[in-house]
RNA sequence: GCCGUUGUGGCGGAAUUGGCAGACGCGCUGGACUCAAAAUCCAGUGGUGGCAACACCGUGUGGGUUCGACUCCCACCGACGGCACCA
């Protein structure tokens, strides 16, 4: 009988189900392991071979850790609100909530038949009224410790979706999602001040165990600079400038300054000859979009204002420009310009002839600003001085001169957390018509996202909301009037928390048990794609600790250890797409191979973590290693072979115990590929011995289970087991069963092999060399020349060195 | 431009601490089984030379350290990912 892969899937994935396998409990004296897949949004198209990759992953270090004797959480759930959803019912007429929800049905059951060990009883549903209500909790106590506020702000506008976007979502001035252009635009948004938390953000990364590439881009992210605020006193008027510089040591060598076009002094600074010139090129740069003005334009533009700033550190006349490559957003918005040892002033400097003052020795070239480090020259007391401790010194002088301080900025800006859609979680805020703003109270949560049959854009940049007059207006018992917020919140609300949910899931009265979530957390392994670096993982990051200060959660980071899978490319080493037609659909995979076959090759194919090209050899080659594994034990009647049995010869020791413990470190590691190659080898071994001993077949089952469940335990219970292997404790090995007494040593000469031997393991280096020497391969390389050293390692090899 | 990752047979990849490069799989070649084929089982398979023993070359390139380097150091080249006027 050969094996049934379709036959034996569905057979113990219904035992599963029946027997709630997988159902994980709260009390338990066991350690506990919580391993989190990044929970996919559950498109129209279905799944991707890249899913399970990942969910593989986590799969088989769950079912590693259960037979290793822990208390394992492993859920799964659905990021279902979000943009795809509210086009599509746009076009079609449909609410989102009903073909969410049929998609939904559709992602559970193609995730069911991978075989992956899921608590289904904890499956959330960020869309879920009962999930949203914490969601909205979060915000209010957010808006309550002043931490969410409105504010007018120029955002990131897809014209088509007529959507905001936050910075991280426009890629090269456009839409990441729609790939439409996006335009500055100013509009009333509800902002998170993650800017609170930038210093934490940074700082707690150490402690992670997160792949280095994440940890530097989150830094990077949140661009963390140390530098010092200086003032600047204007010439003749009474204003004055604070610039931000990481580069104190410098002043002596400014010889402008800068202003942002949007700087709030321009207007109050400006000479009447330079009014004209400054409202033109203000105008000018407002016209442009933000990929105008920065990647598309590296030629710099600026107007003289008329204005002289005055340096405090030497009381020099400074000519005050506007430029748009200083940007409003950042620092305060202007800086000093110190042309000798910065690209771009220099650049400036070049294009306006404005004066160049080196003050730091090293810059030979007159051609490039120099940026390194050097004797300061041309600045009064430090002069001889290196840059760190010029900079020292210089803020020193400021700050007893009151003139400018130490300071810390960051590329980080507040968290844009309002969306002009309808498919997302209320905001909970009423807006009263005394101008008063107020949340929707505790008690009267969750804030039902209204049903809307048919969607409509409200044309007004508010969101379709703004359509549904029965829901929008509310009136208080006083006779006041009121709106509802029309905003929504971003896709990340929801995915910001949802891992504490799973803990707790069906509580209604807490977002989870302050008990449980002090068993559960951190989160002691969490896999996903790499594009959420910086995204999502920053801002559940941040969610987290401040959730945490409110004493709601015990742990200050959510994810202890991160990984990364990389991603499956198709067969021609690109990225999948249907337009490249190279797209592998893993039902497709699923029914004509099987689950197991699946998740072994993808396990197979190298490591998680790199990207790999899909290959239909490679995913028959896989298959056809789990029909060798069935061959090996099951006869073509379908009965156990003869050849299993309780005698063991030996012959099968070395290679039991070496694969007993390659397997578990490799997936102590995660190394799954390794791991499987090992079970080959001893699969490959195994076939060559005539008999097989039944506990190291129930062993070899054993390890094999995590990799492909659905084969194990119907091998397990052919082999004449009880049923269920999920929670038979992990099998051991024996150290002194994997050395032989004899070993097999190189010689070399001059590094390079010249012969073998097979020797006794404890053999001394004495008779190593000797023996070394009387090998005839080894006779021909030494004889006749000087030897000038012997290195000889026990046990490993015998160098012999001559010239 | 800056930051990060990475480079090993025809292909995917292994080599955990500086110690036999290429485990395992795919592909290919040969053999067994078969009327034949498929499937399966067994064996071989980095390149060059040689009947062979064996020799020489070989981990992106060029140098270096070392008895010994895929592994460590320096310089460079290519691929992938991220950031990109952040003062």
């Amino acid at each position: 009988m050969p094996y049934e892969h379709q036959q034996i899937e569905q057979k113990w994935q219904k035992f599963w189900d029946d027997n709630q396998t997988f159902a994980t409990s709260d009390t338990t004296d066991k350690p506990k392991y919580y391993a989190v897949d990044m929970f996919p949004y559950p498109s129209g198209q279905g799944l991707h071979v890249g899913h399970p990759e990942g969910y593989t992953a986590t799969d088989i270090m769950s079912r590693f850790k259960r037979a290793k004797g822990f208390n394992v959480l492993h859920p799964m759930g659905w990021d279902a609100f979000g943009l795809p959803a509210e086009q599509y019912a746009m076009k079609t007429g449909h609410n989102p909530a009903d073909f969410t929800s049929q998609n939904i049905d559709h992602f559970r059951e193609q995730i069911k038949s991978l075989g992956l060990s899921y608590d289904w009883n904890r499956e959330i549903n960020t869309t879920d009224p009962s999930y949203y209500k914490w969601t909205q909790w979060i915000f209010e106590k957010l808006y309550e410790k002043g931490l969410a506020y409105e504010s007018n702000m120029m955002v990131n506008w897809d014209p088509i979706d007529r959507v905001v976007l936050a910075n991280e979502e426009v890629i090269d001035g456009k839409s990441e999602r729609s790939g439409n252009k996006v335009e500055r635009k100013a509009l009333r948004q509800w902002v998170l001040k993650i800017t609170a938390y930038a210093d934490r953000l940074v700082d707690d990364l150490d402690d992670l165990d997160w792949p280095e590439a994440i940890k530097e881009q989150q830094r990077n992210w949140i661009g963390r600079s140390k530098g010092a605020a200086v003032f600047f006193n204007v010439d003749h008027a009474d204003a004055k400038i604070e610039v931000y510089t990481t580069r104190p040591d410098t002043l002596f060598g400014a010889t402008y300054m800068v202003l942002a076009p949007e700087h709030e002094l321009v207007d109050s600074i400006v000479t009447a000859e330079q009014k004209q010139a400054v409202a033109d090129y203000r105008a000018a740069i407002a016209a442009k979009s933000d990929l105008e003005r920065t990647d598309l334009n590296k030629d710099k533009t600026g107007v003289f204002t008329g204005a002289y700033g005055i340096n405090p550190i030497n009381g020099e006349k400074l000519p005050i420009w506007i430029a748009d490559y200083v940007l409003a957003s950042y620092g305060t918005g202007a800086i000093m310009a110190v042309p000798a040892h910065d690209d771009r002033d220099f650049e400036f400097a070049k294009k306006f002839d404005l004066a160049i003052k080196p003050v730091i020795a090293g810059g030979e070239n007159d051609d490039v600003a120099y940026t390194g480090d050097g004797v300061h020259i041309n600045s009064d007391f430090l002069d001889g001085l290196d840059k760190a401790t010029a900079i020292d010194q210089a803020i020193d002088w400021l700050e007893a001169h009151q003139a400018g301080h130490a300071q810390t900025n960051f590329r980080l800006r507040d968290w844009i957390f309002s969306r002009q859609r309808y498919w997302g979680e209320p905001i909970p805020v009423i807006h009263w018509e005394d101008g008063t703003t107020s949340l929707v109270p505790e008690n009267e949560l969750p804030l039902l996202l209204p049903h809307a049959t048919e969607l409509r854009p409200s044309g007004s940049g508010e969101s379709p909301l703004a359509n549904l007059t029965d829901w929008l207006e509310v009136t208080r018992d006083d006779g006041v009037k009121g709106r509802r917020e029309t905003n929504t919140m971003p896709q990340w609300a929801g995915s910001s928390w949802y891992f504490l949910r799973y803990i707790d899931p069906h509580n209604d009265h807490q977002l989870a048990d302050p008990e449980k979530l002090k068993y559960w957390m951190n989160v002691d392994l969490y896999v996903g794609g790499a594009e959420h670096a910086v995204l999502h993982l920053l801002y559940a990051r941040f969610w987290h600790k401040f959730l945490y200060d409110l004493g709601v959660v015990p742990t200050k980071e959510p994810f202890q250890k991160l990984v990364n899978q990389g991603m499956i490319l198709g067969a021609n080493h690109e990225k999948m797409s249907k337009s490249k037609g190279n797209v592998v659909n893993p039902d497709d995979i699923v029914r004509e191979y099987g689950a197991d076959t699946l998740r072994v090759y993808e396990m197979f194919m190298g490591p998680l973590t790199q990207s790999k090209p899909w290959s239909e050899e490679g995913i028959t080659g896989s298959r056809r290693w789990l029909d060798r594994v069935w061959r090996l034990l099951i006869d073509d009647e379908g009965q156990l072979r003869d050849h299993v049995t309780t005698v063991n010869p030996g012959d099968l020791d070395k290679i039991y115990h070496q694969t007993v413990k390659k397997v578990t470190d490799d997936l102590e590691n995660m190394r799954f590929n390794t791991a499987i190659s090992q079970m080959m080898v001893f699969v490959n071994d195994a076939y060559k011995s005539d008999a097989l001993p039944v506990t190291y077949m129930n062993g070899f089952i054993q390890l094999l289970a995590p990799f492909a469940p659905h084969l194990a335990e119907e091998l397990w219970v052919r082999l004449g087991n009880r049923e269920s292997i999920s929670y038979v404790s992990w099998p051991t090995y024996d150290d002194t069963k994997l050395v032989d007494d004899t070993v097999e040593i190189i010689f070399q000469v001059n590094g390079k092999v010249r012969g073998k031997a097979t020797v006794a393991r404890d053999i001394n280096q004495d008779d190593m060399i000797t023996a070394a020497k009387a090998d005839d391969n080894v006779q021909n390389f030494i004889m006749g020349k000087t030897v000038r050293k012997v290195i000889a390692i026990p046990g490993k090899f015998v160098n012999i060195v001559v010239s």
